[in-house]
DNA sequence: AGCACGCCGACT
DNA sequence: GTCGGCGTGCTC
């Protein structure tokens, strides 16, 4: 593939190069004679001219002929790497995706990089701003700050660190620093200063403790693995030993695990030892966890126990941290990377192993440009490194079950609870006919009593927020749809607000019936607002702490909320989704799901998954340590075989269960599917387009098309969307059928009236 | 995607 | 007469 040390000098040489554009195809360019000395390796970053503007691409190897007529090609304009920002197996990878997802190289090479990469940043980082005296601070008499005490006290410690101090040595001796420095910057007391340049991070490696403030933490861990302080590995119980021996078995081939553990059977600890293992070898290792689930505690429990040898990719980083975070893995320094669905594309100069949790997560998938699935990426990298990935989960996706089945994971099942806990009990509250409080069983409301009596903590699932998802007219039964999308919109009693979920936009509560004028309008349904307002009104000396994207909208106050959990100060929780994943709640007892029957009925195929999932997960929230868990389940169907198994916390019986299902209805893992989803302005365009690609469509690869048929909520924020299913036996014939027919999808002569996106392997048939 | 070109309607 | 609406075409 790269050929570029196997030319002759004298031939022309063109460079191939990957191009930012939704363009399906590579662009060739003159190397201009200055250059043709250098060794350009596959992998740089090059500036080009591209139309009329200049863009930032990936060399992906030289040609000796160009597949354009050389007379319209250009001249490269220059080279912004001496060394590849992609190694040769990331290149691999990247075009493994770019086929896979059919999705331009140019665009899936540009998402796998940190955006100042892109912008043509050097693959460097500055290392961290100080403040220091200044010359004229340095020979200043102190009396002129004595009017200012708070800037004075800097002044002196600032005298005493003549180096310069950091950000966060700043913040520990002020927390008002800034203010201070600001005005001494001001004075000409104080300026800015950061280490030499040249003792910057580059691709040798970084210079220990230049970056971390915490020097002697950081050369303990690379030197040796002395654990100084650091927490201890745990003991491993029986069947954790066996997980991991057979983990250390394969460390140096590409297996694929499926670490199948129940809720509390200690994942994590077999997660850390292989982690430890691998760090001995002076590897590294990759974890993808959930969006969610990549919480404060999760980060400080492995920072505890891998010190300053991690680097963590969380979603609110910003640019800078970005690449601070890209250079310390490239660098291979950093021996532990952490991170949600991008940190797939990490560079990783020493991998040795990756590992997902919960592998099951919808977060993988991204949902919107370049459709990937990180654990899917995760699986080709393990392969093309030939290295051992781990995938875990209590309750693995369905396909991950199958290829147990087929041999290609290889199974590691844990069922006993690590330490003392024990399996929580789960029980049905048969909801029919009885009379509800808000949405709440007398059964369940005793029992919460009940449990906060007792000094323990109830957290109660119920997956919508707002205070009730329907307002209705009694005198003709006209509700409250939302103006842009086919949906109806929940009402927020606190701000006195109607809200859509789906677009977001939100008007005030209205009084009167829009269609006749009555005052009659009720509200139907119960949201997680409501069940706060209820729990007050029934317990009101309860401390209650109600989680959702209302209430952690502002920044911090999630923090805030999960401290008040942790401290005991809230007796009751209640959340949606998001408490529902990747907390430990120590001195939870009781875990009661309000409303289990919302996934029962699901138009998506995999609606009984994630219902189980979900529902096994929340459970799990409940008795983690000492604590003996309860479960109440809230239906309409407590005899509805699927609830049966979940009271069983059988997922082996749900999974196979759900999987003969499939088998017999050909749906994945059985089948493969991919979504051509196309969304328009006006009600028609849409589903002409896809009409349009359904009939013209060369069908050599014998695929069934479902549709063209409107998306099951067809408007949404203004927009007609629909969807053509592509469903096949092989993974082949998906690809060969969009292989031939992207030049139709991506230039029909309708395609100028819609936005259409091909979506390989969907998590969401919507 | 971005950007320019070009062709039409409604403004100072 | 020009400003600017967005339909169309192109990017090595």
């Amino acid at each position: 593939m790269t050929n570029s040390g196997n030319l002759s000098k004298n031939n022309p040489r063109y460079a191939r190069i990957a191009i930012p554009a939704p363009l399906y195809q590579v662009f060739d360019y003159r190397i201009p004679s200055a250059m043709l000395d250098q060794t350009l390796i596959p992998g740089i970053r090059i500036q080009v001219p591209f139309g009329r503007q200049e863009r930032i691409g990936i060399l992906l190897e030289q040609v000796e002929t160009p597949n354009y007529d050389p007379r319209k090609i250009k001249t490269i304009k220059r080279c912004l790497d001496q060394t590849p920002i992609f190694d040769a197996s990331m290149l691999q990878l990247l075009n493994w995706a770019s086929s896979y997802y059919q999705y331009p190289i140019g665009e899936v090479t540009h998402a796998a990089l940190p955006s100042l990469l892109r912008k043509g940043h050097e693959a460097k980082i500055k290392l961290e701003k100080m403040w220091r005296l200044s010359e004229l601070g340095n020979s200043l008499q102190f009396s002129i700050l004595n009017k200012a005490p708070k800037q004075l006290a800097l002044f002196h410690y600032l005298l005493k660190n003549s180096a310069g101090l950091t950000k966060s040595q700043l913040a520990t001796f002020d927390e008002n620093w800034s203010y201070s420095i600001r005005a001494l910057i001001k004075k000409l007391i104080v300026e800015e200063c950061s280490y030499d340049p040249h003792s910057c991070i580059d691709e040798v490696g970084i210079n220990e403790g230049d970056i971390h403030e915490d020097k002697n933490e950081h050369k303990a861990e690379c030197d040796k693995n002395s654990t100084t302080k650091l927490s201890p590995a745990l003991k491993l119980n029986p069947e954790q030993s066996v997980a991991f021996a057979k983990i250390m078995k394969k460390l140096n081939c590409f297996t694929t695990f499926l670490l199948f553990g129940d809720t509390g059977s200690g994942k994590t600890e077999v997660y850390l030892q292989t982690i430890n293992a691998l760090i001995k070898q002076n590897k590294q290792v990759l974890i993808l966890v959930p969006e969610i689930g990549l919480t404060p505690q999760l980060i400080d429990r492995f920072k505890s126990r891998f010190g300053n040898t991690l680097t963590v990719n969380h979603s609110k980083l910003n640019d800078s941290e970005r690449l601070t975070a890209w250079v310390l893995a490239n660098s291979n320094k950093v021996k532990v990377i952490l991170g949600t669905r991008s940190a797939v594309f990490m560079p990783c100069p020493n991998l040795g192993a990756i590992i997902i949790d919960e592998e099951h997560d919808l977060s993988f998938k991204q949902q919107d440009g370049f459709r990937y699935s990180a654990r899917d990426v995760a699986i080709r990298r393990a392969q093309l490194l030939n290295i051992p990935i781990i995938l875990g989960s209590a309750t693995p996706s369905l396909e991950s079950m199958q290829n147990c089945i087929n041999q290609k994971f290889e199974l590691l099942r844990m069922t006993k609870r690590a330490g003392q806990a024990q399996k929580p009990k789960i029980h049905l509250i048969d909801i029919r006919a009885i009379k509800l409080n808000q949405g709440l069983s007398d059964t369940l409301i005793t029992e919460i009593k009940n449990t906060i009596a007792q000094n323990k903590q109830v957290l109660l699932f119920l997956n919508r927020r707002g205070f009730a998802p329907t307002l209705l007219c009694h005198d003709c039964g006209w509700t409250a749809q939302c103006l842009r999308c086919d949906a109806r919109l929940t009402y927020h009693a606190k701000h006195s607000l109607l809200r859509c979920h789906h677009c977001g936009s939100e008007q005030k509560l209205i009084k009167q019936c829009l269609q006749c004028n009555s005052q009659d309008l009720h509200h139907y349904g119960q949201g997680t607002e409501q069940i706060e307002t209820a729990l007050k009104q029934l317990l009101p000396d309860a401390n209650i702490s109600r989680i959702d994207r209302d209430t952690t909208r502002r920044k911090g106050s999630l923090d805030k909320a999960l401290a008040a959990i942790h401290s005991g100060e809230s007796q009751i929780l209640i959340g949606t989704q998001m408490l529902a994943k990747g907390h430990h709640f120590p001195n939870v007892a009781l875990v009661g799901v309000i409303d289990s029957d919302q996934g029962l009925h699901g138009t998506d195929f995999r609606a009984s998954e994630r219902l189980s999932q979900l529902i096994l997960q929340v459970a799990g929230r409940a008795g983690r340590a000492e604590t003996p868990g309860q479960v109440l389940i809230q239906t309409h169907h407590p005899h509805h075989p699927l609830m049966q198994l979940i009271v069983k916390q059988d997922y082996q019986q749900i999974a196979d269960n759900l999987l003969a299902e499939r088998k017999e209805t050909l749906f994945p893992p059985f089948s493969y599917l991919a979504i051509l989803r196309a969304e328009a302005n006006d009600a028609d365009a849409a589903l002409n387009y896809l009409n349009d690609v359904a009939n013209l469509a060369t069908n050599q690869a014998q695929v069934s098309l479902l549709g063209p048929m409107p998306a099951p909520m067809e408007r949404r924020a203004g927009r007609y969307r629909a969807q053509l299913i592509i469903n096949a036996n092989q993974r082949k014939q998906i690809h060969e059928w969009a292989q031939a027919n992207l030049p139709l999808i991506s230039q029909s002569k309708l395609v100028r009236r819609v936005r259409w996106s091909l979506d390989i392997d969907p998590q969401e048939v919507l």
